[in-house]
DNA sequence: TCAAAAGTGTTCTTGTTACACCCATGC
DNA sequence: GCATGGGTGTAACAAGAACACTTTTGA
C-alpha cells in the first residue's frame, strides 16, 4: 500500500478504515535541540505531522510503522502510542478542500477525506542523522523543526505535540528511552544534552554521569579523540536499543 | 442518544462513527479488593467491558462519559484514556452473530456491527457504593468482579484491563488519584488499603500516613466512632475530587 | 603551561525505612 | 486492664545535590 499521488490517495478511501487516521510525532535531536519532523502542506503555509490512514486489515501499530518508514526511511524505530484525539471539530473540511482545489483534483461533497476524523497519536524517537525526510502526497516538503519554534500547525497538531512531549517526559523517568535519539555510540555529554533538552532543565554533570552508569546498561567503548583542547570523552553504547514494550 | 433494545442499536449503525468503539474499565474498591464492572453478554458465558459507540458529532470523551453514566448512574467521574486497541483480529464476527441469532434479530452479512472495530480504552475510578450497575443492550447483567478473579472475557478485554491497571499504577505515583475510589470521607486505613490493593504490596502504616498528610491535600474532618474496640480513626476528605487533566 | 572538558571522590542534605512509643476505645 | 487499631517521634540508612579535585587533551 504505497501511494504516489494525492489523487491516488483520494480515490482509495474505501481501502482505509473510515474516519480514522494516525499522526506521528517524530522526535530527533540535533544541535542541542529537540526536533520534530513536519510536512509543509501543498499550497499552504501550514505544517502537519506525518500521518496516514489504516488499511482495512492492517494493525494500527503496523500502520504507524509504515508511515514512519515512508517519511524517514527507517524501520526498527522506537514507537509508542500516546493518545487518541477525537473532538468532533478537530478537523475541518476547508483545509483539505483548498488543497484539492489547488491541485485540480475533482471531488464530491461526500468525499471520505472531508469527513470528521479521529486520530491515533504515536511518537517516535529516531537518530536524527539516519533520517531521510520524505514528503507525503499532501505535502511539498518534509523537514525538521525545533520543538521550541514550531510553525503554524494543522488542526490540533500543536496539542498533539504537547501531549507527546508530556508522555515522553513521563517515560524518561521510568524507562531508558533517551538513547534512541542518539547514534549507536555517544558521549555522556551528548546524552546529558538529550535529557536537559527534553526536561528543559540543567542537570548536574557529575551526578548525571554517576546515575546513568549506576544503571549498568551503558557499555564503555573507547575514547573519542579529535574535537577540542580537552580530555577525550569515552564513547558509550546502549545495547538493547529500540525496545518498546 | 439512548437505546432501549439491541434491535434499536443494530438499526442505528449509520448514526455512529464506523468501526470505532469505546470500552471502559470501571474500577471500584470494596472489601479490600479492586473491582471491575463487567457485563455478562446475552446468551453467553462471556463477560465484556461496558462499551459503546460514538455519535457522528460526539466528542470521544463525552461518549465515554455517556457510557459510564448509563452503566453506573454516575456523572462527574474520574476518567482517563489509556490506549487504543486496533489489531485487525481483535474482534470476531461470530460472537455478535451468535447473540443476534439467539435474540432473533435479523441481520445481513454487511451489518456494521460485524465489521472490524478499533476500540478506545478509558478507565474510570468510582465510589463503589454510589454505583447502580445497569446492563446495556448486549448484556443480561452488569456486576462487579474482583480484578484478581476475572471471568472469561470477550475479545481482548482481558488485555485492556491489564493495560488499564498498568496505567493506573503509573498514575498512582504521579497524581493523587486513589481518593476517587473512596467515599467522600474515609479513614487513613481505608486509603492505605486502596494503595496496597492497586500496587499489590504491603505499605508501612506509619510512613504512609505521614506521606499522605505531607502532601497537604487531606482535610481532617472528625473522628469516626463506633466499629471495634480501638481508638477511633480520623476521617479525611479530599477536596479537589474528580479532577483529571 | 594553561584553559577546557571529562571523570572521580567527598561532604552535606534530604527523604525513606524501620521501629519504638503513646493514645483512645470497647470488652 | 488489656487487646486492638490509630497517631506521633526518632534513629538508621539510602539517595540526591553541591562542590572540590584530578586527568587528559590541543593550543
Amino acid at each position: 500500500m504505497l501511494f504516489t499521488s494525492l489523487k491516488d490517495v483520494v480515490n482509495n478511501g474505501p481501502n482505509f478504515l473510515p474516519q480514522l487516521s494516525i499522526d506521528c510525532v517524530i522526535f530527533g535531536y540535533h544541535a542541542n535541540q529537540l526536533k520534530v519532523l513536519l510536512c509543509q502542506l501543498l499550497h499552504s503555509d501550514q505544517y502537519a505531522l506525518p500521518g496516514g490512514f489504516i488499511g482495512l486489515q492492517e494493525d494500527i501499530g503496523d500502520a504507524a510503522k509504515r508511515i514512519l518508514a515512508e517519511r524517514t526511511g527507517l524501520t526498527q524505530i522506537y514507537l509508542e502510542q500516546f493518545g487518541t484525539f477525537g473532538q468532533p471539530q478537530r478537523t475541518d473540511r476547508q483545509t483539505h478542500q483548498r488543497t484539492l482545489e489547488a491541485c485540480g483534483i475533482p471531488y464530491g461533497p461526500d468525499l471520505w477525506l472531508l469527513k470528521r476524523f479521529v486520530s491515533i497519536g504515536y511518537y517516535a524517537l529516531v537518530d536524527y542523522q539516519k533520517v531521510v525526510p520524505t514528503p507525503d502526497v499532501f505535502s511539498g516538503s518534509c523537514a525538521w523543526h525545533d520543538s521550541h519554534a514550531l510553525p503554524p500547525l494543522l488542526f490540533d497538531h500543536a496539542a498533539m505535540i504537547e501531549k507527546a512531549l508530556d508522555m515522553l517526559r513521563l517515560m524518561l523517568d521510568h524507562k531508558l528511552v533517551g538513547f534512541n535519539l542518539l547514534p549507536d555510540t555517544f558521549t555522556m555529554g551528548e546524552l546529558q544534552g538529550v535529557y536537559e533538552t527534553i526536561l528543559n532543565q540543567k542537570l548536574q554533570r557529575t551526578n548525571f554521569q554517576r546515575k546513568m552508569l549506576s544503571l549498568g546498561i551503558l557499555e564503555r567503548v573507547e575514547k573519542k579523540y579529535g574535537g577540542g583542547s580537552h580530555k577525550a570523552p569515552y564513547l558509550y553504547r546502549f545495547d538493547t536499543k529500540t525496545t518498546p514494550s
